[in-house]
DNA sequence: GAGTGGTCTAGACCACTTG
DNA sequence: AAGTGGTCTAGACCACTCC
């Protein structure tokens, strides 16, 4: 949807750069002939544009002009260091999801989830635990925490589907951010059980705080991946405020 | 430096939280109050609020207002899900950095720095292998790869104090962005020298390829972490471009 | 209805790069 | 000197929230 111009031309260029019509290093037309073409204010194009940057499409240079720094050849490559943070998600492996558990709990039995999601010991909370398969191996062990107060609804059939999608389709609201920890544990006995697992009994784990655009925080979610199939990618670019 | 005034305005502000001035759930004053206060234009206002939103310092609400969701409280807490991004720097340990070894090599001797900083196979690379230990213990070995054209100067001492500032202040060049990925891996026999571990021989890479404004790749680098003392924390926005 | 943030405009001046 | 991006302005209209 988004209706507003930026997101259009936004989308329009960076398709472009993905499909492969502006290859890297290729210079972008102007923000002069932006604002000809797309018939738009200049601070307009400039908005698309810094959202291709901060995205890492492009570099902006002063003088010279937008640089395309994506490789879209790159795009499927596994081997080396991929690029792009919105191309993450296409390039995951498809996994079968499975719910193991799907049970409410007085939030006192979880501490860290009571605090996280700012909730009073007799808040009641649904615990989640899904099971992540890719060729018949468990690669990753989901344990999710939501208010029931907020996701009464929740079942194993919206687990085993898109959570996401029922929460911003269905529910109507509106993931904003999350704060992300990324460590490395051995393996609880519960899931050298969960992961019928033959290598070495380590995980990453990754645990989360998601947000709505309330500021509401929504989800405490703990990710565990097997170890040697772990792989995080990041873009950064450095802040130059000073 | 930043001589503009939506960077002063930002300075200000987050240091106003956090330093405590405005807590976790305030509001901040409206757009309108800052342009009279700050006496500059809304959009210079905007771009400032923006920069805080980006770096997980507020949330903005339509209609409502620029909440704070940044912690100052949580600034040193190390237990729970940290916060933010700047501050990561600022919170790690204390490390001593001893340099291993300097020495200049033909790029074609490490053909994934060659591919990364786009070098042809007698270009000249400098390999920079340094150890990061924290009361006595090695917990980070660092592998350095720069071409020796772009910086010739390099030396064990610059390698023992920062390299970045040497680059941006002496060198004059600026830093903008990087790719990043991680992964965890069994010790190699080498490490496992290096490393006088005891726990699991595990550790955490990440190897990231760190680009100029030119946009020219300037540095690869493979960081080894003890797996058991690695913790990676990142705030990040979901992306509602549709 | 009053106040908030979201988008967009037309124009200005500046700093940097390239010929 | 011409062309590029970087910053800033003053004003407009809209959508949302809260009373």
């Amino acid at each position: 949807m988004s209706l507003n111009k930026y997101n259009q031309i936004y989308r329009e260029i960076s398709n472009d750069i993905q499909e492969g019509r502006y290859e890297k290093d290729d210079v972008l037309p102007s923000e002069h002939r932006l604002v000809e073409t797309f018939d738009v204010s200049r601070e307009t194009v400039r908005k698309a544009l810094n959202l291709l940057q901060e995205n890492g499409f492009i570099q902006k240079m002063k003088g010279k002009g937008s640089v395309v720094i994506y490789d879209s050849s790159m795009d499927f490559t596994v081997s080396h260091l991929t690029s792009f943070k919105e191309i993450q998600q296409l390039k995951t492996k498809r996994y079968t999801t499975l719910a193991v558990e799907l049970e409410q709990y007085p939030a006192e039995q979880f501490p860290h989830v009571m605090q996280a999601l700012g909730l009073s010991p007799e808040d009641r909370v649904w615990q989640l635990i899904r099971q992540r398969k890719h060729e018949g191996q468990t690669h990753i062990v989901d344990r999710d925490y939501f208010t029931v107060e907020m996701f009464p609804g929740l079942s194993t059939k919206i687990a085993e589907d898109s959570i996401y999608e029922y929460i911003e389709k269905k529910l109507g609201l509106t993931i904003a951010y999350s704060h992300k920890e990324i460590t490395f544990d051995a393996m609880t006995d519960e899931e050298t059980e969960l992961f019928d697992h033959s290598g070495p009994p380590y995980v990453a784990t990754v645990r989360s705080v998601v947000h709505l655009n309330d500021a509401r925080p929504f989800q405490y979610n703990i990710s565990k991946h097997l170890a040697s199939e772990f792989k995080f990618v990041e873009f950064s670019r450095r802040f130059h405020g000073e």
